[in-house]
RNA sequence: GGAGACGUGGCUGAGUGGUCGAAAGCGCUCCCCUGCUAAGGGAGUAUACGGGCAACUGUAUCGAGGGUUCGAAUCCCUUCGUCUCCGCCA
């Protein structure tokens, strides 16, 4: 969502920033929205302050038994009623249209983004670790987790159909010890506050955060209107929606463990197999609420709160920054943390965490006031994932499995795995 | 799920059709005064948008949205939320 003033104020920046997501020039057309907007508020407005001053005429005839002049005034308001009533049929129109022209603009991106049109221009900021040496031919996770016994697609598949699985024994244990592991890790170390919130959210909160209303396929929606939340980015930004905050709360750093559900609407046949792309998945999510002039160096400390989980768990992984073609709809910047995945032979995307300056707070409306300031200010948002549980054990599985198909639990998740080292047949 | 009550400014709380953006108290900010000591006095204290270089001014907002009316915090409808009782339930 985008302040009109400053559209109003530098039309063309705005086309030079948006041409850069590849959006045509929106700036004129907005404006000239604005404009009637404004033109028709105006009228309207006056029409409204003969309005109010002839009703407290009227008032004031009444109280004071001058009956006729009171009924002379009514019939001029009426009168004027029917003037104004089309200028705000008029009105609610341009305002609507106006409204919904903004609601699906992508934020504007950074300068510092890279110039490219998919993932492919995506550009290597740092790699981090050293992918380990097989002497035998490393498997993927999902060879290993159903020869383990511990990864059941076909029961999932009969439960639910396909993208989803079934985690036992070991492997469901695993899955536990990372979000134990992962919560503890931000709480306890980068002053994020552990959150349960919903799952399941009505559609002003997904509108805030910018999945609707242009999103709305890659969602799961209940009978009853409800939406399953893509990503707890959706509850933990919008837990302050329509709030002012003081500004010696901020930062606020929350994070979450909980269940992601995404329809996939637009991946059919990508990533079929295993568990890469699922309609249900656990994550770990970062959320930081703060001040304008501290959301740049936020990205850069979320980045290193979910670059230590990969640390810790002596994962190696790369970090890009996402060209302007690969960014997301309200981001103005991402890095995304890839892990590797000696199965697949690649790197894979395990994070994103993104800034998202003030895009998602003036969509939620989310402020905060500076002590002893009279003006209210919008609070930057950023989200970053910390991590990924699901891709997150695909990773150790691969990175961390041995010969005999067995799986070495890493030295950090140890203690909570309640003494198990290797995750053996379930 | 059934029955009922309620939703007012940072907080408490008055206000059931007209000068109410809203009494009063508390809190907060600023100023003044002061040795009958954790006191007294005064002023100020919502948000958003429109117009204006500005001073300022207009409009809207009493959970939200719609309606009735010349006029709505007050009446009607819808919706969201809170509470109470019953039912059900992890």
């Amino acid at each position: 969502m985008f302040d009109l003033k400053l559209i109003r104020q530098d039309p063309e920046e705005f086309d030079r920033r948006n041409a850069r997501r590849g959006q045509p020039p929106l700036a004129d057309g907005l404006l000239k929205l604005d404009a009637e907007r404004r033109e028709l508020l105006t009228e309207i407005q006056a029409g409204l302050a003969l309005r109010n001053e002839a009703s407290k005429a009227i008032g004031l005839a009444m109280r004071e038994g001058r009956s006729d002049e009171a009924e002379a005034l009514k019939a001029e308001v009426t009168a004027l009623k029917d003037r104004t009533s089309d200028l705000e049929a008029r009105e609610a129109e341009v305002t609507a249209a106006l409204n919904a022209q903004l609601a699906s603009i992508p934020n504007l991106i950074h300068d510092d983004v890279p110039e490219g049109a998919d993932e492919d221009a995506n550009e290597l900021v740092r790699m981090v670790g050293t992918p380990r040496a097989f002497d035998f031919a490393p498997k993927e996770h999902f060879d290993l987790g159903e020869a383990l016994g511990a990864m059941d697609f076909e029961a999932a598949a009969r439960l639910s159909g396909s993208r989803f699985v079934a985690l036992r024994g070991g492997l469901a244990r695993l899955s536990r010890a990372l979000g134990q592991f992962m919560l503890d890790t931000h709480t306890g170390e980068f002053g994020y506050t552990e959150t349960v919130t919903p799952v399941l959210v009505r559609s002003d909160a997904l509108f805030g955060t910018g999945q609707l209303p242009k999103f709305e396929d890659d969602l799961f929606k209940t009978t009853n209107d409800y939406y399953l939340i893509p990503t707890a980015e959706v509850t933990l930004t919008n837990l302050h929606m329509g709030e002012i905050i003081d500004a010696e709360r901020l930062p606020l750093r929350y994070t979450a463990l909980s269940n992601c559900f995404r329809s996939e609407a637009g991946a059919a046949g990508r990533d079929t197999r295993g568990m890469i792309r699922q309609h249900q998945f656990d994550k770990v999510e970062l959320v930081s609420i703060v001040a304008p002039e501290a959301s740049e160096a936020e990205l850069e400390r979320m980045t290193k709160a979910a670059e230590t989980i990969l640390q810790r768990l002596d994962l190696p992984y790369r970090v890009m920054k996402l060209c302007s073609g690969d960014i997301g709809f309200g981001a103005q910047r991402t890095y995304d943390l890839e892990v590797w995945l000696p199965g697949q032979n690649r790197y894979r995307e395990i994070s994103s965490c993104s800034v998202c300056g003030d895009f998602q707070a003036r969509r939620s409306n989310m402020r905060f006031r500076a002590r002893g300031e009279k003006a209210t200010q919008f609070v930057h948002t950023l989200n970053g994932s910390g991590l990924a549980i699901g891709r997150a054990l695909i990773a150790v599985m691969e990175n961390y499995q041995t010969e005999t198909g067995t799986i070495r639990v890493p030295e950090a998740l140890k203690p909570y795995m309640g003494g198990i080292e290797v995750i053996g047949e379930a």
